[in-house]
DNA sequence: CAGTATCCCGAATGATACTG
DNA sequence: CAGTATCATTCGGGATACTG
């Protein structure tokens, strides 16, 4: 605290990172897949709303940046598993923290939307 | 450790709200943001590639959020400063944590992007 | 200065059909 | 089952012009 903490820059490389597994769908697979691992389907029941298309798009880039892990199981028709990699591990803590921070401030944030809706049309 | 961690669940109120605050243009906001005020054209210099009607959609979100102060200077012409508020405060340290972390790992993820690109065409 | 108002286009998304 | 391919659509973002 008596130290001047040192920020870091938001560069452009770290924020096309962050766009890249903070966004809406990727934050529910990694949500989903923490602590377990899931199948195509199984995901795609998991996550309401979601198409085919935009898991398929959202695993791809979330694989490409080492944060999950695409496993075949070379049974008949053909099953594949995914799972959180050891950086997406990392990754998940943070998550968890966001998934806390969010909770625990939620009220005020309700109350500070529900002031700024009075307060404008 | 010995306990089970309790993991938050992301139920859509949680995943919309952290959509409002962690996308693209409101992670360079609130980057700005920390630490100082700045005024619209400021911010608008400070953060490259942002169009007035971003910045503006951003700024306007991020205030309802209670992210974010607007403060009306009545001077001629008119200023505006824009400043972190106690809530987008705590956010910060969470944002500082992602920024940490992308530092940290940004090697490992793009030895796994190499990877994944020699890999597949 | 700090926006709002329009128009418009391209990228992202959805729907549908097909395949190893 | 786990995708790919294609076409249709929407919608956020950019360019431009105007205002308190």
């Amino acid at each position: 605290m008596g130290e001047t903490t040192e920020n870091q820059q938001l560069t452009p490389e770290h924020r096309e990172l962050l766009d890249q597994i903070l966004d809406k769908w990727s934050l529910q697979v990694l949500d989903q897949l923490c602590g377990q691992s899931l199948r195509f389907n199984e995901l795609r029941r998991a996550i309401p709303l979601v198409t085919q298309k935009s898991l398929t798009t959202t695993l791809r880039r979330l694989e490409r940046n080492g944060m999950i892990e695409r496993v075949i199981v070379g049974t008949r028709p053909v099953a594949v598993e995914y799972r959180i990699s050891p950086i997406g591990n990392t990754l998940q803590e943070l998550i968890d923290a966001l998934l806390d921070w969010s909770s625990e401030r939620l009220p005020d944030i309700q109350q500070a939307r529900a002031r700024f809706d009075a307060e404008h049309g």
